[in-house]
DNA sequence: TTTTTATCGTCGTTACATCA
DNA sequence: GTGATGTAACGACGATAAAA
């Protein structure tokens, strides 16, 4: 029983070696997805004389040294480390390339974790912005009551005085349209308790 | 100038070692 | 024994420079 990656490395080398069969076997595939070649399983060290070796801690601490000082590896020092630590030039060049990915790995967490940290300080900022709007909207339904009464008030008071009516419409939209604050930010950002009493907004 | 070849890098993956 | 994790090693593929 063939498993479906020896068919794939037999389909990968009937390709490559008898083109004009393989597209007869497989024909019309209007996108061939080339697969990837698998990599063959490595032997045990018993039948092979191979073991994957863990690098000793003395290496290690020479490459880190050496991956401090730069983070690429240039041919000439590849084969100078590669024979200060007994290992073959293709080792290190390999351990370079896992080291450089490695930093690349941290380095992407900790951008993501400060992005994370900014992120959730604006939302907590936006979050109390939210609540200013709410609270500047209060005083705002406030101040409107007030202006109301005073202005019943004078009415009562001095109906014969055109000058001294205050009529409520001259007030119309933008200011009066269900208090939205858009735009108005910045008109009534004032800091907490800071109200503004009575007809005293209408001074500024 | 274009094509081929060699080399090196990154990326994604696999296989093995080690540990809880 | 087993699953999770770390890491050495590999293959595919792209970029680039030098040679043909």
């Amino acid at each position: 029983m063939k498993t479906q990656t020896q068919v794939d490395d037999q389909l990968v080398l009937l390709s490559q070696y008898y083109p004009a069969i393989y597209d007869q076997l497989i024909p019309e595939q209007v996108e061939v997805v080339k697969p990837r070649r698998r990599r063959r399983k490595i032997k045990s060290e018993s039948s092979t004389g191979f073991k994957k070796r863990k690098l000793s801690d003395e290496q290690v601490s020479l490459l880190e040294q050496n991956f401090g000082d730069e983070h690429k590896l240039e041919s000439e020092r590849k084969d100078k480390l590669a024979s200060e630590l007994g290992l073959d030039p293709r080792q290190v060049a390999v351990w370079f390339q896992n080291r450089r990915a490695r930093w690349k790995n941290k380095q992407l967490e900790q951008e993501y974790s400060k992005l994370k940290t900014d992120h959730d300080s604006t939302l907590l900022e936006k979050c109390r912005l939210e609540t200013e709007v709410l609270k500047l909207k209060e005083q705002l339904s406030e101040a409107e009551k007030e202006i109301n009464r005073l202005a019943e008030r004078l009415d009562g008071t001095s109906s014969t005085s055109p000058s001294s009516s205050f009529s409520m419409e001259a007030m119309e939209p933008p200011f009066f349209d269900g208090f939205g604050m858009e735009g108005l930010e910045n008109v009534f950002c004032v800091q907490d308790n800071n109200y503004i009493h009575g007809f005293d907004w209408l001074n500024i």
